[in-house]
DNA sequence: TTTAAAATCCCCCAAAAGGGCTATTGTCTT
DNA sequence: AAGACAATAGCCCTTTTGGGGGATTTTAAA
């Protein structure tokens, strides 16, 4: 009977918030709430013993924050889906949670039904992000391929070499990967230097790549 | 009396789809879709001279595609948003869009209610993307910060000198920046090697964070 | 056809990186 | 007090990098 049901937990200090997201899922067809913690030291002792479908994780918590948290958590329980919900926007924030494994993001302004549909979104796979975070993450990614401005005046060869340096190849594993010698590799690399204005491997890939 | 609509411009190749979205655009409440093209070339030469608030370009087209495209009349256009609207879902095609600029991907099965919403949603400063993309992006996130498994080994003095690592920095550099010796500065990166397992710089590097 | 740009290769040489090994000094935990 | 670990530093040695040149060939453009 509730093989079917989507299972919450939820993590969040404000008692108000906390106990409205609680009555708005159990209130609601498909979803049941199963757990809810007040702190992340709790949650953390608690939660991975439990089987769960979705967590919802404030980030601004007494003690532990919530990024932390759902890093270690997201470790013992790999197959549950984790969604920030916080007040917060700013990059560092969403950034880190992102990349430590949370797969939903969405703002304390969100409406109820708004939420209930973003859980289920992210238990069918999907990734629901107020649109604001959405437009952060993407701007995160632009340019991140090649500074067009420094990278356009390399030629195709030297772009192609550009590849290899970035994977750590030594100049003769370039060499006999493009059956060329390894005199001509440094030429190569020596001519990408010149042109990024750089004298080294690491500053070239900083620069040609965005990080 | 159209200051407020939002116009559109579309590169599509397919006749019925394109004729398609030109109708569904200019028969709804505030959108005009102002300009059509059937491929990428046509497109180049044409609407850099205009003003259009939303291009949704295919991927797929005859020629140069979308992709490049896109990159291109980025260029000329900052203020424009792009929406690309294709078939493909794979990661390669996702990240080279979003890298090279597009701030919208949709899938072509995508309603005509649900494009219109998020031509609404790009124009007002969102990045509405079909819920499986959205997956894809933030996976491509994930682990990105320092795969906690390497490098929770290391210790926090080895942590702090991968980072001048990441900068580029020569061993010299980074002993007068820490008020060490060289010397140690090298035993330190012996050590982060050995626990990496890895042989240079770039692989350190490649390994610590996720690039 | 003349020119220019790419791509190819070689030599000399110095600086930097990295492997291996040892050793001292703290600090913390048993 | 003993053991473990971290941070510090040094020495010897090899490989890799990267800066200078210069040279040839192929390809593309003017």
């Amino acid at each position: 009977m509730n093989e079917d049901k989507i299972t919450v937990s939820i993590v969040e200090d404000t008692d108000i918030i906390r106990d409205a997201l609680h009555l708005v899922i159990n209130g609601s067809e498909g979803f049941e709430c199963i757990h809810v913690y007040a702190d992340a030291e709790t949650a953390l002792e608690d939660l991975p013993s439990k089987e769960v479908d979705v967590v919802l994780m404030d980030i601004n918590l007494p003690g532990m924050n919530g990024i932390e948290c759902m890093a270690l958590l997201k470790n013992e329980m790999p197959d549950t889906q984790f969604m920030m919900c916080t007040v917060y926007e700013n990059d560092d924030a969403i950034f880190s949670a992102l990349e430590s494994g949370a797969t939903g993001y969405l703002l304390k302004r969100t409406s109820p039904a708004q939420i209930l549909e973003a859980i289920r979104e992210l238990h069918e796979g999907g990734s629901p992000m107020s649109s604001e975070i959405a437009r952060r993450v993407v701007e995160g990614m632009h340019g991140r391929k090649m500074s067009s401005k420094s990278l356009e005046m390399l030629t195709d060869r030297e772009k192609e070499i550009l590849e290899f340096l970035a994977k750590g190849f030594l100049y003769k594993e370039i060499a006999t990967e493009l059956f060329i010698s390894k005199e001509t590799v440094k030429s190569h690399i020596h001519n990408i230097y010149d042109k990024l204005h750089v004298q080294t491997r690491t500053e070239a890939l900083n620069k040609a790549f965005q990080r």
